[in-house]
DNA sequence: CATGATATTATGTATGTACATATTACTAAG
DNA sequence: CTTAGTAATATGTACATACATAATATCATG
């Protein structure tokens, strides 16, 4: 045994991989030791381990403490999508980002299921409505309730230039949040903010950040009509 | 400074996110080097290295070698959705999975935009057509093209019993893939096999799984009219 | 003043060692 | 036979140290 040692961690990843893929190791499989491995590659345990633990973040592999190390019987079932502000998304397009606001309250109860299944029933509400567009094009409608309890700077932003999706990313850190993809057909009210015919289909993303377990803000995102939403395995 | 030492890493992840959270280190800051928190927490700068990179693959941090760590601008929300095996994520709803094979013919060739994005023009491809339902309710339309070069054990499985979806995870490993998620006006033909009205909006996602260069197999679940996929940030 | 070589610096990683922790396997007491 | 206690073991993590690497800053040279 006086091949090459692999003696990085990348290395050490590739070469599971590859066994993996060649199915040397099948799913289910145990492999071997950290130890083993290490002196197998000629390189140290906390190399091996590093390689492990990342296949195992991205979910190739599944670890137990005494048990060892398995491929995981469905690999990769993790999707890691990018959620880019909506701004830079569009700017991204290389065409023209313009923000428009249609409505704001204050002092909105939370009614409804979609409201009361995060917010307390005496919480007081920033609503508003906004439009994003794409070279005038209509792009995602924003929907959107600030629990007013998160800052007092809100009640000096009136959201008449800035989103609250930027003023929110910008102001108020978060620890977690929920995010729920759907499929609806357009209201009347919709497909006219969205200049589409009503029924047409469109997807709709809910999104819910929180501070701990304070609910920052949930927002109802309609995109347009043709809207396709990208994620890599 | 004789405080309590942070001396594990999640400790001073916990603690880089405490600052970040309360502004002490705001969007766009530089902070203090890797060296620097590691003396003021009285641990070791490897320790400080695992918990910032940890947060840098989270998208909360960006580093630079020689420049230094920065809080992100735009926490570049990366929200990990798992997805599940279909017949899984039935069975996870506590309600009786089955699976129907609808439609099989072999030797296809690509066409379409769909399918020449990725397949070659001269590829054969395998079309399977198959319905996977929960407690006799229409769940998810599965319709797959896969190439016949991956495997040559393709061709003695006749998918009447398994899903190609469990199949094809079971015997060919996939490098890499790409998701696409779109909302859609249901077909005639669809919505008699969902059992919903023609025109209602459903989630399709088309998955396309690759061998390093070479495509595996396309496909495109279109969902019933309820489903929402749920994710986290 | 432009340019290319060189030093500096912050992060990136490898290693040996040590100890922690979760889980299993085993063993002895009842 | 059951159960509490204990040993064994694979992964998890911390640390000191050393060197690698990328990006910047500086300085000498034309």
């Amino acid at each position: 045994m006086t091949e090459k040692p692999i003696n990085n961690w990348l290395g050490v990843q590739a070469e599971v991989l590859k066994r993996i893929h060649d199915r040397t190791w099948r799913p289910g499989d145990i492999i071997p030791r950290e130890t083993d491995l290490a002196s197998e590659f000629g390189c140290a345990r906390v190399t091996v381990n590093r390689a492990l633990r990342t296949l195992a973040d991205k979910g190739v592999l599944d670890r137990k403490r005494k048990v060892g190390t398995t491929v995981a019987l469905y690999p990769t079932s993790k999707a890691t999508l990018k959620i880019p502000l909506i701004r830079k998304e569009i700017e991204d397009l290389g065409t023209a980002y313009n923000y428009e606001l249609i409505k704001k309250s204050l002092n909105q109860k939370p009614s409804g299921e979609r409201l009361l299944e995060h917010f307390s029933y005496n919480d007081k509400l920033t609503y508003i409505e906004a439009i994003h567009t794409s070279d005038g094009q209509p792009f995602v409608v924003e929907s959107r309730f600030i629990n007013q309890k998160i800052s007092s700077n809100l009640e000096t932003e009136n959201f008449e230039k800035n989103s609250p999706n930027e003023w929110l990313l910008a102001n108020i850190p978060y620890t977690h949040g929920k995010i729920i993809f759907s499929a609806i057909n357009c209201s009347n009210e919709m497909s006219s903010l969205l200049n589409i015919d009503s029924g047409d289909a469109v997807l709709q993303i809910e999104r819910t950040t929180f501070d701990r377990k304070q609910v920052i803000t949930n927002v109802l995102l309609t995109y347009h009509r043709d809207y396709k939403l990208k994620a890599s395995l």
